[in-house]
DNA sequence: AATTAAATGAAAATTATTTTTATTTATACG
DNA sequence: CGTATAAATAAAAATAATTTTCATTTAATT
């Protein structure tokens, strides 16, 4: 993600172009990792002339509203984020416990009658989160693991 | 839920039966909502001769990891649970936004290549989360959802 | 009944997150 | 290209959620 492609969601979204909004999507998009909030800040922080982290709070929060980027759920309490490089078609993600590394699952997926079902139980569909959480292959290879392994 | 089977489900897991444990269970298990763990401390701390919260915390956290309660994700950062009564086979619920009512979704609706992608590719699966957010059917009524809506 | 590991209370500490208000800035528009 | 204005941000302080610590109690075992 550069900014030239950050300016460009930020515009679909009808959202101002300002250097903080394009340098915390850089931050997420540089890597595919899942980061939170405060780690996002500590990396940006002395770039950007300073940012403060209420701001990154509230640029994680609209962007994760829009859609832009997801939210990634632990058991930990905390509140993570990731900006996924393919932003063309719905899909969901594999999240590396040991390494922080989200990957791409090709499609969503959903069973077809999931959302049927309660649609047609009168109920109203506006959101789903479909999260696999495991070891990646990297880090499941004795070698590869402790490369990839960053904490 | 009563303590009866509460105490099952603990005798199950090794762990010791405790009437603070019953009490976090009972609660949770009483209705179809989910609740924070303020929120059960709340409605709990007078009976039991007085819990402490952190114990709550503590007990919310042990049954979740064990798998008899669920973690409710929702975009406010904070962390809710819900009981289900339904302990037999693996599935996963829909949570109305408006009442906070989880339902119960048939089977586990991941589609069968899902998992396996993951595995092929020499990763490891140690969990999932699959969550269905929307307003249900009772809230979706006009009249039904007034009554249904607690805040 | 005695033993012991596990569970809990209570108070304090920590950490994450939000609020507030004043100031700055991106964008639209003349 | 300056100007107006709504939106965005800083900075500090406040709030709320969660955890830690350590002393005490209790469930389960013998």
């Amino acid at each position: 993600m550069n900014r030239e492609q950050g300016r460009d969601i930020l515009k679909r979204l009808n959202m101002k172009v300002t250097p903080k909004r394009l340098e915390v999507m850089c931050c997420l998009g540089s890597e595919p990792l899942y980061l939170s909030a405060d780690e996002v800040w500590h990396r940006i922080k002395d770039r950007v002339d300073s940012i403060g982290l209420p701001t990154v709070y509230r640029i994680l929060d609209e962007l994760a509203e829009a859609g832009v980027i997801t939210r990634i759920f632990l058991a930990d309490r905390k509140q993570y984020y990731f900006l996924c490089a393919n932003q063309d078609h719905h899909h969901h993600h594999f999240v590396c416990e040991s390494c922080r590394r989200v990957e791409d699952l090709g499609q969503c997926a959903l069973g077809e009658g999931t959302l049927d079902a309660v649609q047609r139980s009168g109920g109203r569909v506006t959101s789903h989160i479909l999260q696999i959480n495991g070891v990646c292959a990297t880090c499941s290879t004795p070698r590869g693991g402790a490369a990839c392994r960053t904490k």
